[in-house]
DNA sequence: TGCAACTCGTACATCAATGTTCAAGTTAAG
DNA sequence: CTTAACTTGAACATTGATGTACGAGTTGCA
């Protein structure tokens, strides 16, 4: 976030943003992420103005396009990681794994919605870098499961975490259609996950 | 298909189109549905290359963009209900199902692709109306299946029709991603499916 | 208070895609 | 063989998005 290369503007002396700009950013990166995710083929323009803030504000601090999508993944890397850290995964991995998918599912389907519409603004590789270890984790617990005798073993580990996504994604689609509701998809995807993966 | 909105040539006296021109339109639509259905933001002038000829011939035959995208799901749904038919749906309606999985999971995977990608192109509505007695099908099936006793009743059923084609899409993907081969992929679906039905 | 950082609107250059027009050539079909 | 359907490339108008330049105003901070 603060590598320096996402901005343009002349930046003061210390190496420090005035609180303004700072604020932009935030702005930004908060009306962004919520239209990058909803949607593809948003524009910078967009972008601006549902932050209320000038285009060329905008172009100020991330130089283009490719750069304000990066940010906005960066940025939604962190809150995972927090969003992780948030989460007890202690104790047997099938009721750790409940827990994370219901405290981390709408965040779950937002990056992946966010991943698919940056994809043609950033490079796969930049994005399969930043994006593994976030996955990785999800491996490790299923992974733990298995081990423990809780989940089953007949079917390959990355398809385990795929079918998790796929369904988590579909799920939150189901909401939009008027399918499920809020109360319900969380009830329904966790069901539906234990008859999967269990032995 | 031959509702002649689609076209804006001149067509000849008993509404007939001489030979060369449906061939120009046949390679237009299958260049079209292979682009259409492998990636987002397709050009008519891709499609048009890809083809084998002429952009103004292209534009001759779909006068625009959106009855291009129209023509490409009209293709596509004729395609589908002929595979439909030649699957075997009687007997149990697990097997039944696994029949029509094992046969159809491609089609459903470049459908669904397809119709993502045209999304913006077209209205929901007219996407809606012209895609819902595909899915119908399968929902009667499942349907059938649960009234048998072989499929569970605990979800519903709008959302197992969904992870049908959720679990359809993913498994393509990890093909792409050289996660799965294509040998594996229709057993691992069949499984997983087996899993999340089984009562 | 003063200065540098920041914001903003307007304007401009560029680029890619859409859709149209035209004139000349090619081909199917009666 | 003759005609009308068809194809084609080149050229053009339009639109929308990207990114830059400028000049004037605002605001944080020391």
């Amino acid at each position: 976030m603060d590598n320096g290369k996402t901005t343009a503007s002349a930046r003061r002396p210390g190496g420090q943003r005035r609180a303004d700009a700072q604020r932009s950013i935030d702005k930004i990166l908060t009306a962004g992420l919520k239209l990058y995710s909803s949607r593809p083929g948003v524009s910078v323009a967009e972008v601006a103005e549902a932050a209320g803030v000038g285009r060329v504000t905008l172009y100020g601090h991330f130089p283009s396009r490719t750069e304000l999508a990066k940010a906005l993944m960066e940025r939604t890397f962190e809150e995972t990681e927090a969003a992780w850290q948030s989460v007890d995964t202690s104790g047997p991995a099938d009721e750790a794994l409940d827990r994370v998918l219901r405290e981390q599912w709408h965040l779950m389907e937002r990056n992946r919605n966010l991943r698919e519409n940056v994809l043609g603004d950033v490079s796969p590789q930049w994005l399969r870098t930043r994006h593994d270890p976030i996955l990785r984790r999800v491996e490790a617990l299923i992974s733990r499961g298995q081990d423990e005798g809780v989940f089953r073993n007949d079917l390959p580990l990355s398809w385990m975490v795929t079918t998790l996504y796929s369904l988590a994604h579909a799920a939150a689609d189901e909401i939009t259609a008027g399918r499920l509701t809020a109360e319900q998809a969380p009830e329904i995807l966790s069901t539906s996950l234990r008859s999967l993966y269990r032995p």
